[in-house]
RNA sequence: GGGGUCUUAGCUCAGCUGGGAGAGCAUCUGCCUUACAAGCAGAGGGUCAUAGGUUCGAGCCCUAUAGGCCCCACCA
């Protein structure tokens, strides 16, 4: 000690320095240790194309409160750190880059590019890994892994062919979703409806006479929103229910445009009420046409490119745009007559996430995994309470999707990624699914052979996250040891992408769960309510934060006021407040340090240095009050991080450290520690004693939520070797000194209710004479003027100051109040035996109120009246003419004392 | 169409299994008091969306209504 310390904290440096001596110490690293029990969280891996933002933020910060708790109590916490390769993400970044360049990826070929990607990766894969150190996370980077190392890639090869051997991923052809823009396939939570304004066009194909011409006089009217599918039209359906079309059966309409016969088949897809009771079928291009056309063998006719251009299936048409060519064709179909109206028309179209393009319904040729089957043990784990969702509510979310599961497409038209250990036969053609590439064909005995050009969805390798990252498919001890892992925390956001798909990955390669516990959060938005987005330039860089309020100030920030699964909403201003709070521990702690070394210099020793049993004799009420009122903060705030309550639990530090510790106690103790004269040394020592303890403890439980600034104060009153990250969480002693806290608890508590008085009653007229308060406030506080009123009188008489108590506090047996000239003691024992009554009075007051208001409900209750017996009824009502009399006399003397 | 969720102080939000409403910020008053003006001491401010119901007792449970947000499905 010694040094000087600054009146404001300033994290600038400190953090960085505490964070590099952690990593020096390897005080987040874990090694398997069987005389532990580990504590696993596994980071859902940000992209690398990624930069830190809110969402980030708060994420790993309730990943590391856990995770410091956790090692804090003498788990083996891992907290295995990793990125994502992000396929398609990354993909589009890289070719937009390229197109900076004037180079597209064709020109590169597949090595060039792939090569530009990993050069990508290098680039920018640790800058978040950076960022996320600059927020305090406690992860293990010496396990750091990327989705696409060679584990991973091990890992998912293994899965790949596995569950293809068991028939569970399979190649079909089946309709997609395409994005003509990044020109690949994408799985169904990809796809994003938007509200669009469009049209309704009203068309009419006519009726096939008895020559197979078009008839002039019989027509089909119906209406569709994409008019140029009619081009791959191979039918138009009715409800076979329908009795306005039954005359219909076995015939065909014509198309026009392309100019051929199509068959009217009877679906009950139909929805005889909407429209004209009539749909065109397009099965290439439309999921629901699609099974239509597969009940009745329906062909389909491909009309897209891949690019949404019209393929050679559209004739003229052909090398059209989607859009151009629907314009066209409602030209064409409207010279000929057959367009009976346009109709505006708001429906939701499907886009893709990424690129908000229209995406098109085509079918294609795909890898799929299998839900059914998969999907069971998933859904079992949480309905029985295996894996808990927090909070609950999300069970719902989660079986919405399991109940509507349908079949995950996984091969995607990009590079970058995971490609599909698929080989065919360049003889033959025969599908080879294999880890490496297969010598001769099995079929043919041909030797040459060629990849599957595709590669895997990016949540296909995210999926196997929580084993693949320990070592899977190796039976490694650190799978052994760590895995199911704990806790999962993420957005909800993703729990269709990426929760559920670990949960039943979990399941089939490890036959086991993944974790027991999914802890979601919300989206942090900006003050306004708003998503924080690029395109609104809304963000706010947690770094910009950092930099100016410090990484426990953003941390606090993110996690009070605020339940699981809600979003949030960012403000500077509570910034500030958090900021405001690590300057409040800062001091008071200050305060302390000073003390102790102010108090060495003129004893010569540190007469606090000794144990709980040591010093509890000379421990004063105020002392036994503050720990006792830490010791019911430790059991609450371990009870809420235990149930996930993050915010509860530090809004409950926050207040004690701020109201109890420094508002109250410190001030309380300020008399002793004046005090000039050595008598008071034993009363001294006790309250540094309680100081120097309950300042370390309460610091342990906020170190989890603010790391530096905690381990910063602990290493100044302990010493620079120790690290409180690796102290041990303070725990709740059910034993100590029940009784004498108890009559501790309450003295404070009446004495803090006098001072509270006193404090109400001189604010209200400041500049009276003192004689005016004297007469009003509680008996107690009454007492306390009697004594001073003198000195108050004259005081103010004398000088002309205004006389104001702006600190009172407990000392002993004596009410204190510190005015800013001096100090003046009034004795105590009255005080004391007053505040006890006022307790039972109140107590008496409560109960008799709930009494009344039981005995009131019964009465006025017509059920009761009713059918109560008339003894019962008598005897309510005498209790209540009793309970009424006594409220009153208990009112009467607490007016008394002025209550 | 199905589901979820919210409506609590001027603002943003807490409030765990029902037992006399809280925080931060803002406002007003008084203070540069030797830890802290990023502070201290006080004050004001809420028929907890509306209407019913269950209960001795409802912000909390049930039903309906109004408004906001979100997710899923997508009838062409």
């Amino acid at each position: 000690m010694g040094k000087e310390l600054a009146k404001t904290y300033d994290p600038k440096g400190i953090e960085d320095r505490l964070y590099q001596k952690w990593l020096d110490k390897k005080y987040f690293h874990a090694e398997v240790d069987e005389t532990k029990k580990p504590f696993t969280i596994v980071i859902p891996p940000p992209n690398i194309t990624g930069q830190l933002h809110m969402g980030h933020a708060l994420d790993n910060t309730m990943q590391d409160i856990l995770i410091r708790y956790k090692r804090m109590q003498g788990y083996n916490a891992l907290w295995q750190p990793g990125t994502d390769h992000a396929s398609i993400a990354t993909e589009v970044r890289i070719i937009e880059a390229l197109k900076e360049e004037g180079v597209s990826k064709e020109d590169l070929g597949r090595e060039g590019f792939l090569k530009r990607a990993w050069e990508w990766k290098e680039e920018y894969g640790g800058r978040i890994i950076s960022q996320l150190k600059k927020l305090g996370s406690s992860c293990d980077w010496d396990r750091e892994r990327f989705t696409m190392d060679e584990g991973c890639n091990k890992a998912v090869t293994e899965v790949f062919c596995k569950m293809h051997e068991k028939g569970w991923i399979y190649k079909g052809s089946r309709i997609i979703n395409w994005c003509p823009v990044c020109n690949t396939s994408i799985s169904d939570a990809e796809v994003e409806y938007e509200e669009q304004s469009g049209h309704f066009w009203h068309i009419k194909y006519p009726l096939v006479d008895e020559n197979g011409q078009p008839s002039k006089t019989e027509f089909l009217e119906f209406a569709t929103t994409r008019p140029e599918t009619m081009l791959g039209d191979t039918a138009v359906a009715v409800n076979p229910n329908d009795e306005r079309y039954t005359y219909l059966k076995g015939r065909q309409v014509w198309l026009p445009i392309v100019n051929k016969a199509i068959p009217v088949v009877e679906d009950e897809y139909v929805d005889m009420e909407f429209g004209t009771g009539v749909v065109k079928i397009t099965p290439a291009h439309d999921p629901n046409d699609f099974e239509v056309g597969k009940r009745h063998n329906l062909p389909e006719v491909n009309i897209l490119n891949d690019d949404a251009t019209i393929n050679a299936n559209g004739g003229k048409y052909e090398g059209l745009d989607r859009y151009e060519a629907r314009k066209q064709i409602v030209e064409e179909l409207k010279a000929e007559g057959l367009l009976v109206r346009i109709e505006d028309y708001s429906h939701n179209v499907g886009t893709h996430d990424r690129c908000k393009t229209t995406i098109e319904p085509m079918i294609k040729k795909q890898w799929f995994v299998k839900m059914d089957e998969l999907i069971k043990p998933a859904v079992e784990a949480v309905k029985k309470g295996e894996i808990q969702l927090i909070p609950e509510r999300m069970d719902k979310t989660y079986f919405n999707w399991t109940d509507n599961i349908r079949d995950w497409c996984i091969s995607r038209q990009l590079w970058w990624g995971h490609r599909i250990p698929a080989y065919y036969c360049d003889g033959c053609g025969e599908i080879v699914v294999a880890k490496e590439a297969p010598g001769t064909c099995p079929k043919c005995g041909g030797v040459h052979f060629t990849q599957d050009e595709d590669t895997l969805d990016t949540w296909f390798s995210s999926a196997l996250w929580p084993f693949s990252t320990l070592g899977w498919p190796e039976m490694t001890e650190d799978l052994k040891y760590f895995y199911p892992t704990d806790v999962l925390v993420t957005g909800y956001d993703i729990i269709f992408f990426w929760v559920i798909r670990m949960i039943f990955s979990g399941y089939e390669q490890m036959g086991d769960k993944p974790f027991h516990t999914v802890l979601f959060h919300g989206l942090v938005r900006d003050s306004q309510g708003r998503k924080m987005s690029k395109s609104l330039g809304n963000g706010i860089d947690p770094l910009e934060i950092i930099d100016q309020y410090g990484a426990d100030a953003l941390r606090l920030t993110l996690i009070t006021g605020n339940a699981p699964g809600n979003d949030m909403r960012f403000y500077y201003e509570r910034v500030e407040a958090s900021r405001n709070f690590a300057n409040k521990v800062w001091n008071a702690s200050r305060f302390i340090m000073m003390n102790m070394e102010q108090a060495q210099e003129k004893t010569g020793t540190r007469g606090w240095e000794v144990s709980y049993d040591e010093m509890k004799q000379y421990l004063e009420p105020a002392d036994k009050w503050i720990l006792s009122k830490l010791n019911t903060l430790i059991r609450d705030v371990t009870d809420n991080i235990d149930h996930y309550e993050l915010g509860i639990a530090v809004q409950k530090v926050y207040d004690f450290i701020w109201d109890e510790f420094c508002d109250w106690y410190i001030e309380m103790v300020k008399p002793r520690l004046y005090q000039k004269d050595s008598q008071g040394q034993d009363s001294n020592n006790a309250a540094l004693w309680t100081l120097k303890n309950v300042l370390l403890d309460a610091l342990k439980l906020l170190h989890p939520y603010m790391p530096f600034i905690t381990e910063e104060i602990f290493c100044t009153v302990q010493s620079e070797e120790e690290s409180i990250m690796i102290s041990k969480w303070p725990v709740f002693m059910p034993e100590k000194d029940y009784r004498e806290e108890e009559e501790a608890i309450g003295l404070i508590k009446e004495a803090v209710r006098g001072i509270r008085n006193v404090r109400t009653q001189m604010n209200v007229a400041p500049s009276r004479k003192a004689a005016v308060f004297v007469v009003s406030g509680t008996e107690a506080v009454r007492k306390v003027f009697e004594e001073g009123s003198l000195f108050f009188a004259s005081l103010a008489g004398a000088s002309g100051v205004t006389v104001q108590a702006d600190k009172a506090g407990i000392a002993g047996d004596a009410v204190s109040v510190v005015i800013p000239q001096a100090t003046v003691y009034i004795p105590f024992a009255e005080l004391v035996d007053i505040a006890q009554e006022i307790e039972r009075l109140q107590k008496e007051e409560k109960r008799l109120h709930g009494e009344l208001a039981r005995v009131n409900g019964m009465l006025n209750n017509e059920k009761f009246m009713a059918k109560a017996p008339e003894a019962k009824v008598e005897e309510e009502r005498a209790k209540l003419e009793k309970y009424t009399q006594m409220l009153a006399q208990v009112r009467e003397r607490l007016g008394q004392l002025g209550l």
